[in-house]
DNA sequence: AGTCTCTTTCCGTATTGTGGAATGCTGGTT
DNA sequence: AACCAGCATTCCACAATACGGAAAGAGACT
């Protein structure tokens, strides 16, 4: 570790800290990987990458071909089902419920130290519809349920989430500054909801719910702004509201 | 690592390896886990499981409640769903050749929580032919696939994944009812082989064949009605039974 | 308030992983 | 066949890193 930071994070065991990177570099590119290939992408020289590569080889994690290259492992399928399921289990019935009322994508996130992540999801009916993925993390400062998150916490709090150089611009409507934000802030909690008018993504509307329940959690309902009219929106808050007590009631344990 | 063998095989990056039996507990498990629980289970000190435990939470592959027990992360799940895509690829020339052989579109899905995902498709050759999307999930109780997955789950753990609510009525074949299904699902288990005679659209036909490779998986060849006759059906059958040892072995460890 | 259990932090130690360089493959090209 | 990249893999001396016993802290229960 010459040059540069230590480490992105340095706070935890280096070796399963750069197993993870390895898993999730190979994640990202979706197709197999070899050590050089690997190396250039994490940074790490290549006898550190062929040494832990083997390690989740042995384990089922990683699967290597003749070609010597890694793809990931179907042992990894497995506990991914089983992760999927202890979550999924709980809130997943009220989430789908919701999505078949309202026939727009409905998202649960939690609050973690870079971003949302989605926990939970039950996909609208329509062929056009927003597509969330389980797991991922999304930029708190222009998204609707990491906005309502960031709602939950103390101004000073949700500012030190906020790096200024992460409030990167996607679109017109996007929030760039701590500034804008505690306004913005400030309204979510006095409505009691927060609104995403495309600061991500163009012409996607979306309305997100925060609420507590063991951790800092928010529902949100998504879809193209041709569909999500300000009825749906409307719709969508009370059928939001009356959902939060139930979802505090399953999530909390 | 003092007198007992230091570990089962002790080639590996050694934390890692702990971290890996970390997460294998938690998932067999399935259901939260304290320190001391982790400890007497693997055998580690509880020292060591608490540093391994919070490096794992601090990427989103473990969760904590407020007790302080862990629980498997969304995290696994996306990387879960990753590696079952990559596993569909592995499997691609050989469905290629499938559809090849029956002239008929050919898909490869696996079991998630809410529906059958396909993970690898090959399409026939004729112009009018199934269209299907890898990554599309559908529903459990009216396809093919989803039929021939519930049926590698015992009763119990069937009918937990298929809320009355969600069994739509697509079709006038379509399964609706519970103890419809349970009938059904014993057939398919009797015969090997699931039929979906028109259940989610109507003039289309399809045999599906369940195997299990780590995770519960399905192959299919579906097509419309006037093409899939009963001697096309039995052909594919007999295909996709020779097939199933050989997607066994690329899919599985 | 007091006790017990379980989790978390501390810190000196030496085990363990590290990475630059050397070696060994492999498959593509002339 | 023989050569030559461009890889992957092994080696090894070093010290950074993870380790775990013990002590401190947090809850839960009586």
């Amino acid at each position: 570790m010459s040059d540069a930071r230590p480490n992105a994070r340095g706070s935890g065991v280096h070796s399963v800290e750069r197993a993870l990177d390895l898993l999730e570099v190979l994640g990202e590119h979706s197709g197999p990987m070899g050590v050089t290939e690997l190396s250039s992408n994490t940074g790490l020289p290549a006898a550190t990458i062929h040494r832990l590569a083997q390690t989740l080889v042995a384990r089922g994690y990683l699967r290597q071909l003749r070609d010597r290259r890694y793809y990931l492992g179907s042992r990894l399928a497995a506990l991914g089902s089983r992760a999927g399921a202890m979550m999924g289990s709980r809130a997943q019935p009220l989430l789908r419920e919701l999505a078949r009322e309202l026939q727009e994508t409905v998202n649960l996130a939690t609050l973690t130290p870079d971003g949302a992540e989605y926990i939970g999801q039950s996909a609208g009916s329509h062929s056009v519809r927003m597509f969330t993925e389980v797991g991922r993390r999304v930029p708190l400062h222009s998204t609707g349920v990491g906005k309502a998150l960031l709602s939950l916490l103390p101004d000073h709090d949700a500012l030190r989430l906020l790096r200024p150089d992460d409030m990167v611009q996607f679109t017109p409507t996007t929030i760039t500054t701590p500034q804008q934000m505690l306004v913005e802030l400030a309204t979510i909690r006095a409505h009691g909801f927060a609104m995403d008018e495309g600061e991500m993504e163009q012409g996607v509307r979306c309305i997100a719910v925060p609420f507590v329940a063991d951790t800092y959690m928010a529902v949100s309902v998504s879809g193209p702004a041709a569909r999500m009219t300000d009825e749906l929106v409307e719709r969508a808050r009370v059928a939001l509201d009356a959902a939060r007590p139930q979802l505090v009631a399953m999530l909390a344990d």
